[in-house]
DNA sequence: CGTTAATTTGAGACCATTCAATTTCGGTGG
DNA sequence: CCACCGAAATTGAATGGTCTCAAATTAACG
């Protein structure tokens, strides 16, 4: 994927909700940025580090992320490409939490002034990365709910659920089958389980006909009865298309 | 409370981090609002309504809080007096979650249509608001984290450190007894626990000597090791001051 | 001072964890 | 192309933290 595709998908997105005059999409399209790669489990933001630039996905997949004393790690929130994934660190400063590749990723990298500058030049800029970082918080909302006070089998379909949604915006991607890059331990590490309970409850989920789930490829089967068993209501992740 | 004190006081609040000229600070105060006040547990915001209006807290407490289908609780924040309750929703147009009054409280209500213009005029304005919504973000994240990995003492004693934290930024509160406004049963809500085990754990914390908890009063006996059990760490609030 | 909400207590059941070992998978070099 | 390797997935058994269901006690409030 060419990086103008990926500027010309993110003023897509944004165009959908926000209007965007022809400057103000130049001006996106205009945005100095370096490119940069990253291994499974690379970080692309430390906790505690100063922004100096902001990153943008273009291809590959990357989570958020806080480690524990006792070295557990609990994921917060997944990002798919043409989503920014650290808008929040770039404004507040400091990050608070880690980003890490989920796999081989490829980034834009941003500088936060430039940033900063086209949002206080253009409202309608400022105004559509609000707003990508209110649905990030709503999709922080709902996940507090899914590791409150729901079960194992409904914290895993939720997940599987919402991840699906968020997949088949993509381009290419439709049909029932996706690329799934989350290895169980990152399933568990996003649902607040362990590996090994995670495992079983994959194995559950599977024997009764609701996923396909191997070798990096997740398949729906039963999409209606996984959206009931992980209570799933898609109001949340603010989709306008 | 007078209402002119609340918008001085969040013009001070948000003057802390952005610079607000004299013509922003005078457009904030001269938003147009109207009263209301809540008796405990009134909704001023239910999931699925259109945002017409931005509650300003003035008085009293709030919480955000989803509802599952078997009648279980996720609450999912806190709220104390000069902050707004929903401008996510109103960004967002439909709100996704409930608001609900913890105690009796009272909030101003400013017109949807007069926020968003203040916004698109002053981009001074909009960036403090974004803050604002961005530190609500990490808020959630936090409680991603509590929820997700931690045992029912640390999810407790990290909330009451959360609580005291941002309590003590209200004007007239310091030392180290509190208001405490929240039952047993709110805040097994909010940690997703069950209210009995909430009992149970709120008496280990007190017979440890960590805190005092009786009749709508905390007091923090031992905040270092408070601080130690729920390995809490400030950074994430983004208290300025 | 009665009535309801909130807190407290007990005992048993269960969901998820822990720990350890085994098997399978994916990739790499010989 | 096969042997090897580490990572990922899987299995088993025992433990334990938290839940459930009830009932009793205490506090709050009009």
């Amino acid at each position: 994927m060419f990086e103008s595709e990926v500027f010309a998908l993110l003023v897509q997105r944004w165009g959908k909700r926000s209007k965007l005059t022809a400057d103000d999409c130049s001006a996106i399209l205009a945005l100095p940025f370096t490119r940069e790669v990253y291994t499974k489990d690379a970080y692309l933001v430390r906790e505690g580090q100063e922004a100096r630039e902001c990153a943008l996905l273009l291809r590959g997949f990357a989570f958020r992320q806080k480690l524990l004393r006792d070295g557990s790690r609990q994921i917060i929130s997944i990002h798919v490409p043409t989503e920014f994934v650290d808008l929040q660190n770039s404004l507040l400063r400091t990050a608070d939490h880690n980003v890490q590749s989920l796999n081989r990723s490829e980034a834009a990298l941003i500088p936060r002034a430039a940033l900063m500058e086209l949002a206080a030049a253009r409202p309608n800029v400022a105004m559509a990365m609000w707003i990508d970082t209110l649905i990030d918080a709503s999709i922080f909302r709902e996940w507090v709910v899914n590791v409150g006070r729901r079960d194992a089998r409904a914290r895993i379909a939720h997940l599987l659920c919402e991840l699906v949604c968020r997949f088949r915006e993509l381009p290419g991607e439709d049909g029932d089958t996706y690329e799934f890059p989350l290895t169980q331990e990152q399933i568990a590490d996003a649902t607040g389980l362990t590996a090994v309970h995670t495992n079983r409850t994959l194995q559950s989920l599977r024997k009764e006909g609701l996923i396909q789930l191997s070798s990096g490829s997740l398949t729906i089967l039963d999409w209606d009865r996984l959206r009931e068993v992980g209570e799933f209501d898609e109001l949340y992740l603010h989709h306008t298309g």
